[in-house]
DNA sequence: GTGATTTATTTACGAACGAAACTGATTGTG
DNA sequence: CACAATCAGTTTCGTTCGTAAATAAATCAC
């Protein structure tokens, strides 16, 4: 199937909630089984569901909806981010559905690492990979991103010291840094980072011209950021400039 | 479609793991399209999956799968349990099915309880109740069954004592106790009961004839079971000599 | 007890399904 | 250059799907 069908569809999808077979095949202009052919794909991607006759959008506030933007391009950046963690490494992941393919890498890669992480949607994302141990902070439980905040999910974080933190981002502004729009995430995300020596951030390059609510970080307390080519110069300036290691992968 | 189909139903889903639509209306000497439909109504209450021809069991570790297990007896001790639990309670729940089923009963009440729980299948469960607030805690993450357990998730109790604590059992011996599979599981439920006035154990009265691995808890340490009518005499006369409130719910 | 309503099930039918065979374009190999 | 292998997509086929209308049994009202 051609990338940019699958992602037309995931558009679809995604705009309409809800779609069926027949509309689909009508504006792609394919036939129907091609399109049930797609659909079983990204089903089994995890990135929508299908019933009969229609496809379904999984729950908008859920990891699985935002991971089917961008979709590859999230993949190979953290396929890139997995070449950064050594075997029996304990590192901490935050809730971004980048972040959660950086887990399932790992998984793949059959290396063994421990990770602590405040996603209950990471923990099940990698399941199946029994050289992951999976450690989860406790705390007030946000059911629609399914990941724990609060002032009991930060006093957890006083067990645990790692090296490398991966998370995020909801923006970004080159006079000012890295934006959240939750403020319990974002509150969740800083006592993460205060627990971590490197902080490094994994984000497909749309965040990159989106200015978010509440800033995160400024630019010189991050490590290593992993995007895509599409990143404007000015922010790769910026970022150069304040010392972050920049690794870009292909579009 | 009559309780004891859809019992026969799950039975054989859960023994085949996978059974195709005309094998179940073979059996069960009805049509497909009754079937279909059964097969609809079970998959809306979570206890099965739905596929094109088949039907597919839930994963055997998971609660769901649990749940199909006398899932009305299960439902009746649920709705019982939840009148034990008062408006603005803070309650401990551990990660039984029938647990889950308490939890949901609160939610649709509608009453404000706040729920501290070590079973994220639980957290997401009631994720559609505004008026339940869950607090998890946090540990090392047992994917198959979906709870934290650990050092770590008993240190974290530490922050919390609570008037009740509902669990569910996998066995009982008159003669010895109540008795869980999980050492894990039955640790951290242990150090949950001393940070909780009362003991309460839910569980359908299959329970009690089915002696399991690891003890949890002497009778005299219970507070409330709340079962069906279904539990031995010889049960019933050693909780209540140990001072045990037996509640039956009819069968 | 009889007629009305509800509940459970079947029959009928057009739409959607998965699997497999087929077609045409692209890629790789010698 | 030829020719096999792969890939994307379509056509075809027998099966399963959901919905609606028809039928039968159980429950209820009075």
């Amino acid at each position: 199937m051609p990338n940019d069908r699958a992602d037309k569809i995931l558009q679809l999808v995604n705009d309409a909630k809800k779609i069926d077979v027949t509309q689909l095949a009508d504006k792609l202009h394919v036939s129907k089984v091609t399109i049930r052919k797609d659909l079983t794909k990204l089903e089994d991607k995890g990135l929508l569901q299908r019933k009969h006759g229609f496809a379904l959008i999984n729950n908008p506030n859920n990891l699985s909806y935002r991971l089917a933007q961008n979709y590859d391009t999230k993949l190979r950046i953290a396929q890139r981010a997995a070449q950064m963690v050594e075997v029996d490494e304990t590192i901490m992941i935050e809730s971004g559905s980048t972040c959660a393919l950086l887990a399932a890498q790992l998984g793949k890669l059959d290396k063994h690492v421990t990770i602590i992480t405040i996603s209950y949607f990471i923990a099940n994302f990698v399941e199946r990979y029994p050289n992951l141990d999976v450690f989860l902070l406790g705390g007030k439980y946000q059911s629609d991103s399914q990941v724990v905040v609060g002032p009991m999910a930060k006093a957890a974080l006083a067990n645990f010291r790692v090296g490398q933190l991966f998370i995020g981002t909801d923006g970004f502004d080159p006079n000012t840094g890295f934006y959240g729009n939750d403020i319990m995430r974002t509150d969740i995300v800083q006592a993460m980072a205060e627990n971590a020596k490197d902080l490094n951030i994994l984000t497909d390059s749309s965040k990159f011209n989106a200015p978010s609510i509440i800033r995160s970080f400024t630019a010189d307390k991050v490590h290593t950021v992993v995007t895509d080519s599409g990143i404007p110069q000015a922010c790769s300036r910026v970022l150069t400039q304040n010392g972050v290691q920049l690794i870009q992968v292909d579009a």
